[in-house]
RNA sequence: GGGCGCUUAGCUCAGUUGGCUAGAGCAUCUCGUUUACACCGAGAGGGUCGGGGGUUCGAAUCCCUCAGCGCCCACCA
């Protein structure tokens, strides 16, 4: 026997992967109708996740699919350059030699990340093939590769030539820590209890003090009004008079603005333009001038002596302080608030001023949302789409511009005279250039990197090179990733895959949820419960890990990891294994076999369960139901293939069958389980060919009569084996029949999988009447045996009844009869007849045993 | 405040035009080593599908309502 006893995923997977590669058969073929998908570019240097391994195993699952069924099919891998995950890596680095950014220029800095970067690459590629994914790796994309460049920087000159590109001064999110400035969506908003203070500013026009109340009272020195609710009756007087900003001896103007809630804390306000979003609208309406007091490095500036170069909760401790020798203070209460974090250092987001470069969105997000109403991308699940709805229809204005060096350099230049005229260069390796006799100096901030990734499916395609290679594959057929990028990444791929090149990027979405660790919790670093999935693989194999990741998960909904489904994954890759085993150890070394052809029952049947198992993966995988597709295949090839046809194989020899029912297992295991599938089939005598480029099978004829009659040899058998293991001991019972032709042809298959002792023609019925419908059937048991057994029958028979009435109930419903479908009453009128034949047998069963 | 989702067997979850006795994996119990497989085989137990109401011949599935849980977005100074 050539094939070991289990199947030992580790000795073959690497072999098998390696074979698929340097045969080319990820390659799209170039003929049949094109089917794409695209990687969505795993971070270079780092390692996969759990969420990684269920991501490319469903879409290898559909790649695999439709590379069988004939398509011209490409999945086209990706690795991400991580912007500010990488750089955050490599800061550290670049710390533990004693260094700074502030140490190199941007150039120096490019160059060494790159350097670090193009060290640990193949570790995440290796990764992807360990996970058995069939990407086209010739046509695997770099975010910093020459095309992605040229395409960023023609699609950011689209928007310059289109007024859509502007610099403005906006509050941004800041991250002191790693000074640069964040999407919205990047800043982590946390629910946290903070201190809220009652502080009183002296009224110069009046008598008095107006008491405001605010949580960051070290930011008072950059306040520049208080601001009261216009028909507040408390203030309504106050409005427009002048008072003292403490610690400063600087006037201030009481104003009215309807931001402010009167219900909330004291119903007055300081109004700080630099560093609060609101505050910052709020002075914008009223045209106050917004002095910073808070630094990019998180130091207090422009505040007086004893304040300066404070680190922010220094600043506060201080200025509370201060306060106190003063006795401004009235209150202090506790309160819930959102605090901003970096999502990345966890230290809090400073709202700071500065110049960014802007992409006006609304005109973005309409396209997108007409391409949505009509329904040009699918969503699964659907209701994701009202969540992207929602999100573009709110959308404001994207801050493109990042301050960290490893990324794309914004490709802009501004005049050293006029500080007003920028111009769009893509010269981005100089530092200065003239132009007309005028000196610019470049811009020294790169894209955000969603800005490349959201451009990922037409540079991955080609899609603005005509007549390129890849151009046919786009739009994409299927997008997959993770509910979390929603926003931050689908919604950014439709609207500019939109505006550049007219057509949608993708034309289904596939959303899945989160992978939880065991006790449903999110997987992080911090918890120290993430699982790696090579480890994973190494312990149960690749096949396992996709098989346990899918099974029971559905699109969108997060769910819980268990190991045990991928212990049930690499059981069931054993017996594939095992099934295998039994045929080789059947049909010998060297077979080679003739047109298959159903000539007994089981043959039928087994033909017939396999064209079930085959439309029932067709049409989930074709919705994407991969849980549903992957328990059909499991179904068939376990419980039909192994169970039964194995079993019944035993006892007769249809080899050219049995092999077409062991390549037709492997063909529909394929896409879920690819290498023990591939590994059995470069075993097989009669293949010189590779398994993941043959065709999807094909079902040859069979007689659903035949078919039919399995059927029913199945339920002697069942029916033999609930009794035999209902009665006492562990005795193997004959069984007699008196007159059936199936029965007396069968005898032997009957014999064997209900493990019988014999079965016999006989005169007279004796022993213990099996419950069927269709067939009269004794076990051959003592008389003592049977006198214990007749409860059993009782409840049987109470069973029965209880069924019957049930059907008789909906029968003589005439709504039921009139408006189902005459099938289904059909089906119910047949199962009436039956059971009261049942009854009639049970009853006289129960009759002899009296 | 706005949006989305969840509640089904002991556990983790499937269940897509509403239709046969509501399923899977694991766990539990009984029996069994029959040469493909103990990473196994045969059999069994276990569910008022969160509560209530409605639509329907028929509801886990559609509608209303109540309760509990979770996630996302957005301005509480």
């Amino acid at each position: 026997m050539n094939l070991a006893k289990a199947y030992e995923p580790n000795q073959y997977e690497p072999n098998i992967y390696a074979l698929w590669e340097t045969s080319g058969s990820f390659k799209p073929t170039g003929t049949g109708k094109p089917f794409s998908t695209v990687m969505p570019p795993p971070n270079a240097n780092g390692n996969l996740h759990l969420g990684h391994a269920l991501d490319m195993g469903l879409k290898d699952i559909t790649t695999r699919y439709k590379r069988m069924t004939g398509h011209d099919t490409i999945y086209i891998p990706g690795a991400d350059h991580a912007g500010f995950e990488t750089w955050v890596v490599y800061e550290r680095e670049l710390q533990k030699e004693g260094k700074s950014r502030f140490d190199f220029n941007r150039e120096e800095l490019y160059s060494q990340v790159w350097d670090f970067v193009e060290k640990q690459r193949g570790n995440m590629e290796l990764q992807v093939r360990a996970l058995g994914v069939s990407a086209s790796w010739d046509d695997l994309v770099f975010t910093l590769d020459k095309k992605v460049i040229e395409t960023v920087y023609g699609t950011f000159k689209k928007f310059w030539d289109e007024g859509l590109i502007y610099r403005g001064e906006r509050i941004v999110n800041y991250s002191t820590k790693y000074q640069t400035s964040y999407a919205d969506i990047e800043v982590d908003h946390k629910m946290e209890k903070g201190t809220l203070w009652h502080v009183a500013y002296p009224m110069i026009d009046k008598i008095g003090e107006i008491v405001i109340a605010t949580s960051r009272p070290e930011t008072l020195f950059g306040d520049t009004a208080v601001a009261v609710h216009p028909d507040d009756p408390r203030y309504k007087e106050f409005i427009g008079t002048k008072v003292m900003l403490p610690l400063t001896g600087r006037e201030i103007e009481i104003i009215a603005d309807e931001y402010v809630d009167p219900k909330f804390g004291t119903g007055a306000v300081k109004i700080t333009p630099a560093h609060d979003p609101n505050d910052f609208e709020v002075g914008q309406r009223h045209n106050l001038p917004r002095p910073q007091v808070i630094d990019f490095d998180g130091k207090m500036i422009n505040v007086p002596e004893e304040f300066l170069g404070l680190e922010v909760d220094e600043a506060r401790k201080r200025t509370l302080a201060a306060l106190n020798a003063q006795e401004l203070i009235r209150k202090e209460e506790t309160i819930e608030h959102t605090v901003g974090y970096d999502y990345k250092s966890g230290l809090p987001i400073q709202p700071l001023i500065k110049e960014q470069w802007f992409l006006k969105m609304e005109p973005l997000a309409k396209k997108a949302l007409e391409a949505l109403e009509a329904e040009e991308i699918i969503f699964y699940p659907a209701g994701r789409k009202n969540i992207l709805v929602q999100y573009l229809k709110n959308i404001r204005d994207w801050n493109l511009s990042r301050q960290i060096p490893w990324g794309i350099p914004i490709p802009a230049f501004q005049n050293v005279d006029d500080p007003n005229d920028w111009i769009f260069n893509e010269n981005v390796d100089e530092k200065t250039i003239v132009i007309d006799g005028k000196t610019y100096q470049r811009e020294e901030d790169t894209f955000d990197t969603w800005f490349s990734s959201g451009q990922w499916p037409f540079i991955t395609t080609d899609a603005l090179k005509e007549g390129s290679d890849l151009s046919r594959f786009f739009p994409t057929e299927l997008m997959e990733t993770g509910t979390d990028l929603l926003d931050r990444w689908i919604a950014r791929m439709i609207m500019l895959s939109l505006h550049v090149t007219g057509k949608v990027p993708f034309k289904n979405v596939y959303l899945h949820g989160m992978v939880l660790d065991e006790h449903s919790q999110k997987m992080s670093k911090s918890k120290g419960n993430v699982i790696n999935p090579m480890e994973l693989v190494a312990e149960y194999g690749s096949d396992a890990l996709r098989l346990g990741l899918i099974a029971s998960r559905s699109p969108g909904q997060n769910q819980a990891f268990s190991v045990d489904r991928v212990i049930a994954g690499r059981n069931f890759c054993n017996k594939l294994w095992n099934i295998a085993r039994f045929a080789e150890h059947k049909l010998g070394e060297d077979f080679t076999p003739n047109a298959p052809e159903a000539k007994s029952l089981v043959d039928h049947w087994i033909v017939s369960e396999l064209e079930t198992a085959k439309k029932t993966i067709e049409r989930t995988l074709d919705d994407y139901r991969y849980a549903e597709a992957g328990e059909a295949m499991y179904h068939a090839v376990w419980d039909s293939v192994a169970d039964w046809y194995v079993e019944a194989s035993k006892d007769q020899d249809n080899l050219d069958l049995l092999a077409w029912v062991l390549d037709t297992s492997l063909k529909l295991a394929h896409p879920f389980a690819p290498f023990v599938t591939e590994t059995i089939w470069q075993t097989l005598p009669w293949h010189n060919d590779l398994l993941i480029n043959t065709e999807w099978p094909e079902i040859i004829d069979y007689s659903e009569i035949a078919a039919g009659e399995f059927g029913q040899v199945q339920e002697i058998v069942s029916e033999a084996r609930f009794v035999a293991t209902s009665l006492p001991g562990n005795d193997r019972y004959g069984l007699v029949y008196l007159e059936d032709t199936l029965l007396e042809e069968n005898a032997d298959l009957v014999k064997r999988l209900a493990k019988l002792k014999e079965i016999t023609k006989a005169d007279q019925p004796r022993g213990l009447r099996l419950a069927l419908h269709n067939h009269d059937a004794w076990l051959d048991v003592p008389e003592k045996t049977l006198e214990e057994h007749k409860e059993n029958l009782e409840m049987r028979l109470a069973t029965t009844h209880q069924e019957i009435k049930t059907l008789e109930g909906r029968l003589s419903n005439e709504n039921y009869v009139n408006k189902a479908p005459a099938s289904l009453v059909e089906e119910s009128k047949k199962q009436l007849e039956e059971k009261q034949a049942l009854v009639e047998r049970l009853l006289h069963e129960l009759e002899i045993l009296k």
